[in-house]
DNA sequence: AAGATTCTCAACCGCTCCGGC
DNA sequence: CGCCGGAGCGGTTGAGAATCT
């Protein structure tokens, strides 16, 4: 037995609003109101029209300052930032483009900047930009989503893959600190490369974050190492530590975008590829274990191990829960589904000295 | 000029989340 | 604690517009 229908739908009209509708349904709302009740609003004001399609009207098109079309050249960057580092959650980078709508957004990115973007890799190919790197993020990603791979990842989680190692590039336009956060671009020392297992700590000023110099991740009981992994900052993983971590100091960030304060008490990592190390064998390997059997060299074998969740669209794997990216708390507003991805403890977190604000 | 194809985007559908009971 | 119902979200659809052949 299905769920009941959320109003009667032999009885609701249909397809594009007319003129009269969205007279009504605005002037309403303006009077009275939602009523925090759609599902009676029609009825109320004598519209033949399904509740969740009133408020979807006046979400997307009859609510004041919405700005449809013409998105910047800031806009297209926030976008693929974030859709990269979070995925397709279109209300929450609705929420940091004033004016713009989830669904707007979504039809901007799937009708015209997927394109943009994907047409650009084309031209870099063409060029014969860094072929290998293209090649190869090309041929693992077609190879996950092989039949037969139970592991199998969806279009999107592969399409974010490609774009991020595409896009990933610290001197890219589209990349993550350069667009979003510039004043926190983690370049210089604060990005700690190729450090296996030794101590990994920020530079002065900044969060601290070290792998324990007494006992590599290597060296720890797997279950340890999940839990560290997961939990705990002061040490990472080798898979982790091989790449370039790039950390950075929540007290130092100004961001160009509402609700990104400074005094946020959270932050946010990214694995970048300078020197192209992206394509050395171990880490692509690694990365390709990871993809195709939710593990990695650094997590082998054991049940408990879980793969890294620096890049959102590895959640998929191993059915692990949203949540890779922390941000500060308060940076979505209140429209953000906060609880399905961990940043509802971000105080805490900094103050017991946690990283990386996963669900656990 | 006309038919075919592609693009755009408003709207719908079905699902999950969450609060109230 | 489980159920119910409304809100919200993301994926998908389809009609109309634009472009191509």
């Amino acid at each position: 037995m299905g769920r009941a229908p959320c109003c009667d739908k032999a009885n609701v009209k249909k397809g594009p609003w007319s003129p009269e509708e969205d007279a009504k349904l605005k002037a309403y709302i303006e009077e009275h109101g939602t009523g925090g009740n759609w599902i009676a609003l029609p009825q109320k004001i004598g519209l033949k029209r399904c509740g969740k399609s009133c408020r979807l009207r006046w979400l997307n098109y009859l609510r004041p300052n919405i700005k449809h079309g013409g998105f910047s050249e800031e806009e297209d960057n926030i976008i693929c930032s974030l859709y990269i580092s979070i995925g397709s959650r279109w209300s929450i980078i609705a929420a940091q483009l004033p004016g713009r709508t989830d669904n707007d957004i979504k039809n901007y990115w799937n009708t015209r900047l997927k394109k943009k973007l994907l047409g650009r890799r084309k031209e870099a190919q063409n060029r014969g930009f860094s072929p290998s790197n293209i090649e190869e993020s090309k041929n693992f990603a077609n190879g996950m989503n092989c039949e037969g791979s139970s592991q199998g990842l969806s279009a999107s989680a592969i399409e974010r893959l490609q774009l991020h190692m595409q896009l990933g590039r610290p001197h890219n336009s589209f990349s993550f600190f350069n667009n979003l956060w510039p004043k926190f671009h983690p370049l210089g020392d604060r990005i700690l490369q190729g450090q296996q297992n030794g101590a990994i700590s920020a530079d002065a000023g900044l969060v601290t974050v070290q792998q324990n110099p007494d006992a590599t991740a290597a060296a720890l009981e797997p279950s340890q190492r999940a839990t560290i992994f997961t939990h705990n900052p002061n040490q990472l993983p080798p898979c982790m530590a091989s790449n370039n971590i790039n950390l950075g100091d929540p007290d130092q960030i100004t961001s160009p975008l509402n609700g990104f304060s400074s005094s946020s008490s959270s932050m946010a990592f990214s694995i970048e590829q300078p020197n192209e190390s992206f394509n050395s064998g171990l880490q692509l390997a690694e990365l390709n274990d990871l993809l195709l059997y939710g593990k990695s060299g650094c997590f082998d074998g054991n049940a408990t191990d879980q793969p890294p969740r620096d890049l959102d669209c590895f959640r998929e794997m191993g059915g692990i829960k949203e949540g890779a990216v922390c941000w500060p708390e308060d940076c979505f507003g209140e429209k953000s589904s906060a609880s399905s991805w961990g940043i509802g403890q971000t105080d805490t977190m900094f103050d017991e000295g946690y990283m990386f604000g996963y669900d656990s």
